[in-house]
DNA sequence: CGAAAAATGGACCAGCAAGTCCAATCCGAT
DNA sequence: ATCGGATTGGACTTGCTGGTCCATTTTTCG
C-alpha cells in the first residue's frame, strides 16, 4: 500500500471508493454489500481487497472521508465568506435546499453506527469536520463583530455551538420526518440571536 | 397473536423485549444478533418467532417504541411543568445529565438505520416522539407567556422546533465527539431566547 | 527486450445469523 | 381427567457476505 500506486491503480481505487459511495447512497449503509460496489463499478474482489487490505471497514471510512470532504464543499463559497447578514442568508438557503435535496438518507451518520463509533478514525473523521464546520461559524461571527453587526460582548464560541447545533438536529429532523420546518427555525432563531437587540 | 395470549405468554413476550433492548444497548444495534437476545433472556428461538412472527424488524420495533416511551419519561417531571424559569433550568439539567449518562450510545437513532426510515411503524414512532416532545415545550412557553414571563408576540411553536432541533443536534455531537457542550450552549441559548428583552 | 512488480479475474471458502419445523410440554376450561 | 390451544425446546436449513487464493494479464523500468 506505501507508495506503490500506478495512474491506472489509482484511478481503480478512486473508482471504488466513489461506485461505493454510489451505492450506499442509495441502498443504504446496512443492506449495501460488497458485491454491490463489484458490480456498480466493474471491478473484481482481488481488486477491491488489494486497495483496502483490511476490508470493508476500510473502504467505509474511505467513503466517510470522501462525505465529511463533501458537507463543506457544499456550502462553499457562502460559508467561507459570512460577513454581511445577506451572506447569512445566502448560506441559510443553501444549507436548507442541501438538505432537502438529500433527501432521507444520511451517509455520514448511518456510516458510523456501521463501522463503530469509536473506531480511532471514524471518530477523528467527525470530530474533525464539526470542528472545522464551527470554526467557519465563529469566523463568521468575528467578521460580523469587527464590523460592528453583532454586539462585542457576545461569546463567539458559544453561539456558533448552539448554531451548530440546531443545524444537525434540524437536519436529524428532516431525515426523520421529511420536514424541513425546524432546520429552518433553528437557523433562523440562530442567526437571530446573532443580531444586536433592537431597542424600540 | 390477536387477543390469545396468557399471563405467561405476556411475560415471556416483555422479557424478550427488554432483554433485547439491553443486549442493543451493550453490543449495539449492527452486532446484535437474535441469538444474544435468547441467551440473555433464557428463552428459544421457536418463542421469540412465536411472538414476533415477522421476525427481527418487529422485534426492533418493539424495543423502538420502549426506548420511545422512555425518552419522555426520563426527563419527567421537569418536561410536565415548566411553568416558571425555575422549573426550565431544572428540566434543562435534566437533559444534559440523562445523555451524559447515556454515553455514546442512541438506542433509537441506530434502530432507523437498521430498521430502515421509510418502514410504515419506524417512521410514526420516531414523528409520535418528536411531536409530543415538542408539544410538551410549546405548552411550557406558553404558560410562561400567560405568566408574562415570556414576551407575548413570540412565535411559541416556532421556538419550540428550534428548541428541539437544538436538543437533537447537541445531543448527536454528544454522540459523536463525547463532549456535552454543544448541548448545553443549546439548550442554553434556546431558553435565553425566550426570556423578554432585558432594556438596560 | 525481459524481468519484476502491479493489477486483475473470478472461483472458492467459512461462518454466521435469520428463519423453519416438528415434537414435547404446560395450562386453562369443561 | 382430558381436550385443545398456548407455549417451549432446539436441531436444522438456507442464503448471504466478507474474505482468501492463485493464476493470468498488464504495466513499469533498467
Amino acid at each position: 500500500m506505501g507508495g506503490a500506486l500506478t495512474a491506472k491503480g489509482r484511478a481503480t481505487r478512486d473508482r471504488i471508493v466513489h461506485g461505493a459511495a454510489e451505492v450506499l447512497r442509495d441502498r443504504g449503509v446496512a443492506s449495501a454489500t460488497l458485491d454491490d460496489v463489484l458490480s456498480r463499478t466493474g471491478t473484481s474482489k482481488s481488486q477491491l481487497f488489494h486497495y483496502f487490505p483490511e476490508g470493508k471497514d476500510q473502504l467505509l471510512l474511505a467513503v466517510a472521508q470522501l462525505e465529511a470532504d463533501q458537507v463543506l464543499a457544499d456550502q462553499q463559497p457562502h460559508l467561507g465568506c459570512l460577513d454581511s447578514w445577506d451572506a447569512w442568508s445566502r448560506w441559510r438557503d443553501a444549507v436548507v435546499e442541501r438538505y432537502e435535496e438529500q433527501g432521507d438518507h444520511c451517509p455520514l451518520g448511518s456510516m458510523f453506527l456501521q463501522i463503530g463509533r469509536d473506531t480511532p478514525g471514524a471518530r477523528a473523521i467527525v470530530v474533525e469536520l464539526l470542528r472545522q464546520w464551527q470554526e467557519h461559524l465563529a469566523t463568521g461571527i468575528r467578521a460580523m463583530q469587527e464590523a460592528g453587526h453583532v454586539p462585542a460582548g457576545l461569546d463567539v464560541d458559544r453561539a456558533a455551538a448552539a448554531l451548530l447545533a440546531g443545524i444537525q438536529g434540524g437536519v436529524t429532523i428532516l431525515l426523520s420526518t421529511g420536514r424541513s420546518d425546524h432546520l429552518r427555525a433553528a437557523l433562523d432563531q440562530g442567526i437571530a440571536g446573532l443580531r444586536p437587540i433592537s431597542v424600540p
